[in-house]
RNA sequence: GGUGGGUUGGCCGAGAGGCGAGGCAACGGACUGCAAAUCCGUGUACACGGGUUCAAAUCCCGUACCCACCUCCA
């Protein structure tokens, strides 16, 4: 069966065909580390890495490229407020991202690079476009090069749109621009208001890469001139997006196969956007769930679907993964047994990964699997696809990657064990109490278990306790 | 002005011409000393108005409302 994705240039859900048979190039837009990442961020990133996750399962081997834009204008902004150098800020706002990305489980990339690492493949690609008449220097002192939207007749072919038809920006500064909708490939160094850290040495002086070019740049070099997928948020599209494959093919490599672009999620019908500082960091939001269980609100909607983000939501999504693991250990541990996965579930993923159907068939699996145990029949083939399915998903209950993100460590563990032991007492007393049928005193004991913040349950393999 | 998306039962959330995805909640039942967990059952939902069709939530026309992008944004 073939892997069919939704492509944003055609508006058509087609089948992936890669460029090389087996391999699968991925290149995703990451983010401008600039602040804590919230809910939104990590959508994309969460989305993404179920698309790698499954073209491997599919078995492609995939080579797999985000980026983090660790120079641009808000980051200037932003650090100069705040009093540091730029480049601590972006550092510190790193190291937040990939504690995000940990605490939910994206897999690493094979490679993560930053724009100020790549400043000499850009300045290559912008000379090419300069030599190839498709950009140009400012004719100001300003040491702006844009690229020059005019003279490539496709501009607008990812978006459907034309030159004419797009409203200038109106607050953009038009300095040295033959058309308005030139966009920057290089920002000359303003000596007067940027540090002189944020400023590196090029043929057209002192200056900092536009924002688009260092997309077409790494991918280039790390994809080669035409590769598989690239993905994004929708706001991406444009101009970020088409900026990227105008200068790209202008250049004379054929970029992007498929585009693919997440939806958003929303808090009050309004996007989740650090402009509007509405934000949901990831940090505030892990203080109430698990990594695990937000993981499984963002994989239980379609990728294209724009949600809207709730606490009641989300507590569904977590009511629902615990009825999952509740299943996962009635069955017990399952040494030595072959993971696979339903059909059905393959097939809805095929079907440009269609996860709240895959989802669905996880229920089902597990709804069965429980009917088998009721009916005193054994569940292991459904376990044995439950945890295939949440395997795939990146949402394995026995995934280290929870432990890491909850911050599970030595003292808790220590912790843990007194509390069973302490536990253990009680309950044996109570196990005693209801032996005897004396169930007003084995009610007492459980009371009082539960008055410390312990719930217990009987279960069939006797009484079991969670912090409530 | 241009381009795209949306409006589904109490709630979340799929589907895209014909048998009620799935989940959460609720109610009834089974099981359980009681709980919990689990299972079984219970719902005639698709913004509105027309039309096409044997058959429309799904297609067509129109209307309303919402959202996104065209400016930094996942």
């Amino acid at each position: 069966m073939t892997i069919r994705l939704y492509d944003t240039a055609t508006r058509e859900v087609r089948d992936f065909v890669p460029l090389q048979e087996g391999k699968a190039g991925l290149y995703v837009c990451g983010l401008t580390v600039q602040s804590e990442p919230h809910v939104g961020h990590v959508r994309s990133a969460v989305n993404f890495d179920v698309l790698q996750r499954w073209l491997r399962f599919r078995g492609y081997e995939v080579t797999f490229i985000r980026n983090v834009t660790d120079i641009d204008d808000k980051i200037l902004l932003k650090a100069a407020e705040q009093g540091r150098p730029w480049y601590n800020l972006a550092y510190a706002m790193r190291i937040e991202l990939d504690r995000a990305y940990a605490a939910l489980n994206v897999a690493p990339p094979t490679y993560e690079p930053a724009a100020t690492g790549h400043i000499p493949e850009m300045i290559v690609l912008i000379e090419e476009l300069i030599a190839r008449g498709h950009a140009y220097a400012a004719a100001d002192a300003s040491g702006d090069v844009y690229f020059d939207v005019r003279s490539w007749p496709q501009y607008g072919e990812l978006t459907h749109q034309g030159i004419d038809d797009m409203e200038p920006a109106a607050d953009a500064d038009p300095r040295g621009k033959r058309d308005p909708r030139d966009f920057a490939l290089w920002k000359g160094w303003k000596q007067e208001s940027e540090p002189e850290t944020a400023a590196w040495p090029s043929p057209w002086g002192p200056g900092r890469p536009g924002w688009h070019i260092e997309c077409s740049a790494m991918a280039g070099k790390y994809l080669g001139p035409a590769f598989d997928i690239h993905g994004g948020g929708v706001d991406l599209r444009f101009p970020h997006h088409e900026n990227e494959q105008a200068q790209s093919r202008a250049a004379g490599r054929p970029f992007a196969s498929y585009w693919m672009h997440n939806a958003w999620i929303t808090t009050a019908g309004e996007k989740m956007s650090k402009s509007l500082g509405n934000t949901l960091s990831i940090p505030a939001v892990l203080q109430r769930y698990r990594g695990a269980e937000l993981r499984f609100y963002m994989v239980a909607a379609h990728y294209r679907s724009h949600v809207e983000f709730s606490f009641e939501a989300l507590d569904e999504a977590a009511a629902g993964y615990k009825r999952i693991e509740t299943f996962l250990g009635r069955v017990g541990p399952m040494a030595g047994a072959t993971w696979d996965l339903p059909d059905a579930f393959a097939a809805e993923m095929d079907d440009d990964l269609g996860t709240p159907a895959a989802v669905a068939v996880l229920y089902d699996t597990v709804r069965e699997g429980n009917r088998r145990l009721a009916a005193g029949e054994d569940a292991f083939e459904q376990a044995a696809h439950v945890h295939g399915m949440l395997e795939v998903l990146g949402l394995h209950p026995a995934d280290r990657a929870w432990a890491a993100g909850a911050g599970a460590n030595d003292a808790e563990e220590r912790l843990r064990a007194a509390v069973d032991a302490l536990v253990a007492g009680l309950l044996e007393e109570r196990a005693e109490a209801r032996a005897a049928k004396d169930w007003s005193r084995a009610d007492t004991i459980r009371d009082r278990i539960k008055a410390a913040g312990i719930e217990v349950t009987d279960t069939p393999d006797g009484p079991a306790w969670t912090v409530s």
